[in-house]
DNA sequence: CAGGCGTGGGC
DNA sequence: TGCCCAAGCCT
């Protein structure tokens, strides 16, 4: 059966323009002046990045932090990296900390400070892969382009009753998608398709009858919504474990940075065990003190899940660690610390 | 290319 | 409580 792309487009926008979200990095289409900027690409970059795999009201407030601390892409770039990092805090997937960046510097110094507006420019730089290139080309510039994100990938399936699971189906669902927004209004469009998603073709209980593609939904005509989009069984989530040392000496504490690479890479922590799956019975402290019980700290990530039996002590005089540093207990708040590490620094006493 | 990579909220 | 989910990217 063929579909009404026209229809589509004209019913999903009037709907966006009567009862499309608010959102602070975006200009309402009654709000535009014409012939101005569409809007500031930096401001949208730093949103969609924000926005990867995070809900909006955790990402909004960083968002006017960052905004308020780094008015420009320049004055990001110049930053030192681990004030970055520290505002990043509590957000998750640091390695869009550091590809921000790395972005940051790339637009600043090969740019002159001006974001790419086209795909292929936006896609070459870290951080952005192809659901974000073409988020800043319709919200930054307006210009043709085709979001697929979670939201689209729902409302996509549902329309069309995808049957492929994902991420199997990312191609299928991408070409259909493509073929039904639209270039004339692309900034508008992407944003109104994200947000059909996000309020009315909802993962569970979807509101059809205030949907404005109902009319043509294949699984809504059958009522079998949530089917779609179809997705693999999940990995059971295994267990690590280990042990963190709280030392502490005269109003300081022993902490560390992490590497770069992998997990929380360049993130505060407090020195630990390695975090493992298996054995560690009996893991040595770092050093002779006498270590006092502060419970367990359990924390998930998104591929394992971690307890970390927390122990504290009082360093002797004399002692120094081979890694890492002092850091004064009064100034935790200018440490890139983790929410994990935030957890275990919460279990020391008073 | 399947898996690594955070966090907090909803039910 | 445990599971699912949220505007993905990188290797």
């Amino acid at each position: 059966m063929t579909i009404d792309i026209a229809r589509l487009r004209r019913q999903l926008l009037a709907w966006y323009d009567q009862e499309g979200r608010t959102l602070p990095w975006r200009i309402r289409p009654e709000d535009r002046i014409a012939g101005g900027p569409v809007a500031d690409p930096y401001a949208i970059w730093l949103s969609e990045i924000m926005l990867q795999q995070t809900t909006v009201p955790h990402a909004t407030p960083y968002w006017h932090r960052f905004l308020s601390l780094w008015p420009t892409v320049q004055d990001l770039a110049v930053a030192p990296r681990d004030d970055v990092l520290r505002e990043w805090a509590g957000l998750g997937y640091y390695a869009r900390a550091r590809n921000l960046h790395a972005c940051a510097i790339e637009v600043a110094t090969d740019h002159d400070g001006q974001f790419p507006d086209t795909l292929d420019g936006l896609r070459s730089l870290p951080g952005i892969g192809d659901y974000t290139a073409n988020a800043i080309l319709a919200a930054a510039f307006d210009k043709p382009a085709s979001v697929v994100d979670g939201n689209v990938e729902r409302v996509i399936t549902r329309l069309h009753r995808v049957e492929t699971a994902m991420p199997k189906a990312k191609p299928e669902v991408r070409k259909l998608a493509a073929a039904i927004a639209d270039p004339d209004r692309s900034g508008d469009y992407a944003q109104a398709i994200m947000d059909l998603g996000a309020t009315v073709c909802t993962p569970r209980k979807p509101d059809c009858s205030a949907c404005c593609w109902s009319f043509a939904c294949a699984a809504s005509a059958v009522g079998d919504m949530e089917r779609y989009p179809v997705k693999a069984p999940r990995k059971v989530k295994p267990v690590r474990r280990g042990t963190a040392w709280l030392v502490r000496r005269a109003g300081r504490i022993w902490l560390r940075k992490r590497g770069d690479a992998g997990l929380l890479g360049g993130m505060t922590e407090v020195p630990s065990s390695p975090w493992l799956e298996t054995g560690h019975a009996s893991e040595a402290p770092p050093l002779e003190a006498e270590w006092a019980d502060r419970g367990e700290v359990r924390h998930v990530f998104t591929h394992f899940e971690l307890r970390l039996a927390v122990r504290e002590g009082e360093a002797s005089p004399g002692w120094e660690p081979d890694s890492g540093y002092w850091a004064d207990e009064r100034d935790l708040g200018n440490e890139a610390l983790p929410s994990v590490m935030r957890k275990v620094l919460a279990a020391r006493r008073s």
